[in-house]
DNA sequence: CGAATTTGACCGGCGC
DNA sequence: GCGCCGGTCAAATTCG
């Protein structure tokens, strides 16, 4: 390929620092959470005490969480609410240097693209889980390629893995 | 052998 | 109406 505006580590094996992320749950940010359109939620930060996220390559036994968003604010009576997306959208920054943060589901990549408001490219998983139709979208941050921000959408019908 | 991953191309929506 | 951007699917390939 030409260009090669930088070496995206993706391989686990190459990356220099995939032998350990120390990192548990201490920098676990939501940046977004919106429902269908409410712009009330747009722009919104909120800090969330998440924690079920491990870095990959660490075989862990435990940690494992429902729904990154799915149990805090939400409760909404949906009054003129419509939400035809059939999912929530939530956003989170997180600091690590593998994109690859295993949430305790299995996600199938089924595209990759370049934006233009980062020179890094975005990928998009899905949830491999059959009647789980959960996406979630990985992008390195702009301005800080040290962190990753992770959008999940929609909501798992299956319990955790 | 099966499943997961890869890259490219195609499609749809929105803007101008 | 055309162009641009983002998103999704499909086929081929590779790994386990």
């Amino acid at each position: 390929m030409s260009g090669g505006n930088f070496r995206s580590v993706e391989s686990p094996e190459t990356n220099d620092f995939s032998s350990n992320l120390n990192f548990e749950f201490s920098e676990y940010l939501m940046i977004r959470k919106w429902l269908d359109e409410d712009p009330s939620f747009v722009g919104s930060e909120f800090s969330v005490q998440n924690s079920g996220f491990r870095a990959n390559e660490v075989g862990e036994s435990g940690a494992r969480s429902s729904q990154p968003g799915g149990s805090t604010s939400r409760g909404e009576n949906g009054s003129s609410r419509k939400r035809q997306e059939a999912g929530d959208r939530v956003a989170f920054k997180t600091k690590s240097e593998v994109e690859i943060l295993d949430d305790g589901f299995r996600w199938r990549k089924y595209g990759k693209k370049m934006v233009k408001s980062s020179p890094n490219p975005r990928n998009y998983y899905k949830c491999s889980i059959g009647g789980c139709h959960v996406k979630k979208r990985v992008e390195r941050d702009r301005e800080d390629p040290r962190f990753v921000i992770t959008t999940y959408d929609g909501v798992h019908n299956h319990p955790g893995l």
